[in-house]
DNA sequence: TTGACATATTCCCACATTGGAATGTATTGT
DNA sequence: ACAATACATTCCAATGTGGGAATATGTCAA
């Protein structure tokens, strides 16, 4: 079996930089493609590639206006990978304290 | 170009879902691979190749122990996906906002 | 209709991947 | 030294990839 593919899920499709900045780019408000490509300077088929990945994830939504697309990101998501990682912080809490703990031990008290 | 190394960061060593299964398993306590294969029901060269993985980006600890190797998770290094996701809690809220005020809008009020 | 503009898709290639099978390495016990 | 245990690595095949270049599609304007 191959790598999956990134249009498999959230996490497939997020493990790509070029896509999360496309994904930062686009939280703020929708935006045409030319757009993109100019703030992100990247090249205009590359960044249909990646929207097409992003869309079949349902990270982004396209609306159509004349011969713009607007894409915008779908903030709701994301979320399932917040809560993902969120599952942990308890534990990396757990450690930080251990951390001070052991600072304080050798500063003296 | 092909896509990037599993290993080349948090991002890319979590897209497996197997991985993070592993990632799940170990948050709590180490353990040792053997334990690791009958848990996950996995092969055990599997289960190895994946804890390389792993390590290699920092998502996991090892430690030896006789013939054993124990593993854990280390949950600080899925913070930075915890708070690259976070960035777009704002935006989520907006949305459930404007979600609940159109419910409302057709509720009569 | 024809041309220009905006975006999407296809084709190609080099490459990283995952699982399975086989094999290698490290450690312990006798 | 030797066998057994616990992991790690290598080799293989199939496959999904992202960038670049070329081309196709869709929309508007004259």
């Amino acid at each position: 079996m191959a790598r999956a593919a990134t249009t498999s899920d959230a996490f497939n499709a997020i493990a790509e930089p070029r896509r999360r900045e496309i994904l930062n780019y686009l939280a703020l408000q929708e935006r045409p493609v030319g757009e993109i490509v100019d703030a992100l300077e990247m090249e205009q088929p590359s960044v249909s590639k990646h929207l097409r990945v992003l869309k079949d994830v349902g990270l982004v939504h396209a609306r159509r206006d004349g011969r713009q697309m607007f894409y915008r990101t779908n903030a709701a998501a994301i979320r399932p990978l917040y809560e993902w990682a969120g599952t942990f912080e308890r534990y990396w809490q757990h450690q930080l304290i251990r951390v001070k703990e052991r600072a304080e031990d050798k500063s003296g008290r």
